[in-house]
RNA sequence: GGUCCCGUAGCUCAGUUGGAUAGAGCAACAGCCUUCUAAGCUGUGGGUCGAUGGUUCGAAUCCAUCCGGGAUCACCA
């Protein structure tokens, strides 16, 4: 058993000895002991006084002498203030490592029930090139699935790629207009990047034509509103909607360009998925939804014969669901789908990882299945992350301050490769281990300087920090992972250890501590469904690991059984680090 | 204006959901490589946890008010 949860349940049972109570798991407020005092865990007993109606000192003295009484693996406890902390015994730690070690394979506990969990991220649109906040978003949907999985769930990871829409046919209407036949082989450009290409010069001459119309003495708004190009814009998505043979042929064509450059990018990410959605497919799901929301009277039909529900009673205002002409709005998809992906995967939860300026809309799609009394309304959760701002301020796509994801990841496998290089120990490794290692080394620094901020919160991306390769970042994870992975390659095959009596040093005891540590880190993770909790503890590891080794020798130990304590720790340290690197979408290198 | 989110060291972020003297990284300064990779380790300086009041044994954490920043309130997506 965990050393943490022996000391819990021993807690609870000694209180309801001396006490006559009946306390349970929550009533023990248990601690790690702060590295200030002696001790390995800290009970914290000022709740406790209730119960023993005795000033907090004699109640943490009186459990710690019932504790160290009745169990053998406590060595000693001490008192300070209000705070019971208690020593265990060296044997204690390391015969909780020895099971430890004892399974060669990495594996976390999991979940007491499995539940089948779909978490749609990524979410594209198909108009331009994907730029640092999907990427935000991708990482973090592809790791707190990753994340759910380790915690032994189903998950199936859900794009629903919005493929309609005026957008698009601003992009194929300039395309057709200004492109001359333009395609991803005759230019050489990547698919999506030549679809955005058109979306800006539409933007471009669609100004124009405002600027030309505002000079004739008419209002902006109206210009807006009249300008031939949107004008042609909207009647192209009308010709789309009635099936249009050449419209269709030619937004099949720019789409496929589109999916070509996004899977480009998404395998260069690293993300996958196991099922995408198209809304050009779903678009007119949810009307049915409408219906029976009328039936029900949760909806309410105006004389326009719009459709709409008043949310004033949850605090918020009245939502239209269906528009007057009886076309969908986002919300009437978004019904739709929900309810299909119940239907057809019985799912046990729903997660949309989508940012956070659409908080009201997530809030009212829960609000609305609510009302019509789905027993899974609870079950639909979206995961709301923060925005990427730059250090000049927002990304905003109209005044070209985006920054490309497809740019970015090759701006930093160069700066990897730059600085590894600066470096010189790669000498002897082959061109190719070169690239790939370049390649491990950028994205790693990318994707953990993305996902180790709480997803909820805004972030700053600042390009020459996230570079960076050294503090609290992802290749000095690697780096540290590599150290190991050298001691063990010298050391050669590890077996036979038994190490009950080897000295344990502190640089030692709190490795172990941190690596017993790691089932309650995942789930917190998924509690929180932040990545951020498996980043920060992946660097705390590192930063443990790279004390111990600096103060103790593994190869040049002599005594052997020593050594096999030691090697075992190194080696469940890599194991470890790896395989929380991996739920955040890193590769860890052999050497770097 | 209504609703929601955020405010912690010069900068970027943690803070185990109410516990001890609030921690990391970067930046600055000072040390440590004939020893398993110095992308490392050790140390120093740096704080009115936006402000005020409240709740209690105890508040960065909970409540109220205020200040500052952001998002959102479309027959857009």
């Amino acid at each position: 058993m965990e050393i943490q949860k022996l000391l819990k349940c021993k807690a609870i049972e000694m209180v309801n000895e001396l006490y006559q109570a009946e306390i349970s798991d929550s009533d023990i407020q248990l601690q790690i002991t702060r590295p200030e005092f002696e001790g390995d865990f800290t009970i914290v007993v000022f709740p406790l006084t209730k119960l023993s109606r005795k000033s907090p000192q004699d109640t943490a003295v009186a459990l710690g002498e019932a504790l160290l009484k009745h169990v053998p693996e406590i060595e000693k406890y001490e008192v300070v203030k209000g705070f019971l902390n208690i020593l265990f015994t060296k044997e204690t730690w390391l015969n909780y490592f020895y099971t430890l070690a004892e399974s060669v394979d990495f594996s976390w506990k999991t979940a007491p029930v499995s539940r089948k969990i779909m978490v749609e991220y990524s979410s594209p649109n198909t108009n331009k090139p994907l730029h640092l906040g999907h990427i935000r978003n991708n990482l973090l949907g592809y790791s707190v699935a990753e994340i759910l999985k380790a915690r032994g769930h189903t998950v199936i990871k859900a794009n629903l790629i919005n493929d309609r829409g005026i957008h698009i046919c601003k992009s194929m209407l300039a395309w057709m207009k200004f492109g001359n036949g333009e395609s991803p082989e005759s230019s050489g450009l990547k698919g999506d990047h030549l679809v955005g290409k058109y979306y800006v010069i539409f933007d471009k001459e669609y100004k124009k034509e405002i600027a030309a119309l505002v000079n004739t003495g008419i209002s902006e708004e109206e210009a807006e509103k009249g300008a031939p190009l949107i004008k042609e814009a909207q009647q192209l998505l009308q010709l789309w909607e009635k099936g249009d043979p050449e419209t269709i042929r030619v937004w099949k064509m720019m789409n496929e360009w589109v999916y070509a450059g996004f899977n480009e990018t998404y395998n260069k990410l690293g993300v996958n998925f196991d099922k995408f959605y198209y809304e050009s497919n779903t678009y007119l799901l949810g009307k049915d939804i409408v219906q029976e929301g009328l039936s029900k009277n949760v909806f309410t039909k105006r004389e326009d014969g719009s459709v709409w529900i008043d949310l004033t009673k949850d605090g918020l205002d009245e939502k239209l669901v269906l528009r007057s002409d009886g076309t969908s709005v986002y919300m009437t998809q978004d019904l739709g789908t929900a309810q299909d992906r119940f239907n057809e995967f019985a799912l046990d939860e729903l997660i949309y990882t989508v940012g956070n300026e659409q908080d009201y809309h997530f809030k009212v799609l829960q609000l609305i299945f609510k009302h019509f009394g789905r027993s899974w309304w609870q079950s639909l959760h979206h995961l709301s992350y923060g925005m990427v701002d730059l250090p000049s301020g927002k990304m905003k796509s109209r005044e070209g301050t985006v920054v490309d994801a497809d740019d970015l990841i090759a701006e930093m496998i160069q700066a990897a490769e730059d600085k590894t290089k600066e470096q010189g120990k790669i000498d002897g490794i082959s061109e190719d281990e070169q690239k790939e290692l370049f390649r491990k080394i950028g994205l790693s620094a990318l994707k953990f300087f993305l996902l180790k901020v709480d997803p909820k919160k805004k972030m700053l991306f600042n390009p020459e920090e996230s570079i960076e390769l050294q503090g609290f970042t992802g290749p000095f994870i690697q780096y540290t992972y590599t150290r190991i992975r050298s001691i063990l390659r010298k050391a050669g095959e590890l077996n036979n250890f038994n190490f009950s009596n080897v000295p344990l040093h502190s640089e030692e005891k709190e490795v172990i501590k941190l690596l017993s540590r790691k089932d309650e880190i995942l789930r917190e993770a998924e509690e929180n469904l932040s990545p951020a909790i498996i980043a920060n503890y992946a660097y705390e590891l590192a930063k443990e690991f790279n004390k111990f080794y600096q103060v103790h020798s593994v190869l040049n130990e002599t005594n052997s059984e020593i050594q096999k304590f030691r090697l075992s720790l190194c080696f469940k340290t890599a194991q470890c680090i790896a395989a929380n690197l991996k739920l955040l979408g890193i590769e860890v290198p052999e050497r770097m």
